[in-house]
DNA sequence: ATGGTAGATACTCTA
């Protein structure tokens, strides 16, 4: 089973690269995050000519997340219990093939100590509760997507320089260390161990062609996910490409 | 310390 995650930031803008990956990597799972489209507006009847089921979970002009498959869905969640109607479209689940996949786009944060920090650090906890009380990490779960970290610092450009600032800082390090304790693995970091490989470059600054990079797009899986997972890999390709994300997709292979 | 770019929307916010 492959499985990818990718901020694809619009899903209209970046429909034709999507279809193009989909047609030469045939994945069985896409979560995207980053559709920044009302769910009226998905284009479910392009991506299904492809071979690919959605379930979409979006908003206009912000956030938004999908899952695509290639194999039946069930068992599909969008956000978190008791969350209203105008809550941020971040969250959404589905089990296919007896694996249950959780696709999260968690806030950025803007900058540390802001108000927009604190909902990233509330956020996480609520990630945390939600796994804990929903899900059984003896089975076999994944999340994956947007994370909005870089849990260590060979996971960023130049981790003197940007010390405690978005994306990097303690807190929210920890609370997403927290997550991970719940039972989880870093299938990238259990099967390269390389320093300086990044998932996300800043349009601005010229930040891809220096690799100035974050990697902050994930794919953790429980105990079982872990010990079936075969490869591992980002492909930097999607992110020289024409009017391109600036986030490149992570592709994992299990058995 | 600031600003640079990109996307959606509507003249600004988010990342």
């Amino acid at each position: 089973m492959i499985i990818t995650t990718w901020n694809v930031n619009s899903i209209s803008v970046r429909l034709p690269h999507l279809i193009e990956w989909l047609k030469q990597h045939k994945p069985n799972v896409v979560c995207l995050q980053e559709t920044k489209t009302v769910d009226e507006k998905f284009p479910e009847q392009e991506l299904a000519e492809a071979g690919y089921s959605c379930e979409f979970f979006g908003e206009r002009s912000y956030n938004g997340v999908a899952i695509l498959s290639d194999r039946p869905m069930i068992n599909v969640h969008k956000g978190f219990v008791g969350d209203g109607p105008t809550e941020a479209k971040r969250l959404i689940e589905a089990e296919i093939d007896s694996t249950y996949i959780i696709n999260v786009y968690i806030p950025n944060g803007s900058h540390v100590g802001s108000p927009k920090y604190e909902v990233k650090l509330s956020w996480l906890q609520k990630l945390r509760d939600h796994i804990n009380s929903r899900h059984d990490l003896s089975k076999r779960i994944i999340l994956c997507g947007d994370f909005n970290i870089a849990p260590d610092d060979e996971d960023c450009y130049n981790p003197e320089q940007i010390k405690g600032t978005i994306m990097v800082s303690e807190p929210e390090r920890s609370r997403i260390e927290e997550v991970r304790n719940l039972g989880f693995t870093d299938v990238f970091r259990l099967l390269n161990k390389e320093a300086g490989q990044f998932t996300w470059w800043d349009y601005r600054m010229g930040a891809f062609r220096r690799n100035m990079g974050y990697r902050i797009d994930h794919i953790w899986g429980s105990q079982c996910m872990a010990d079936a997972s075969k490869s591992v890999w980002i492909d930097k390709a999607t992110r020289k490409l024409e009017r391109p994300s600036d986030h490149a997709p992570l592709v994992a292979e299990f058995n």
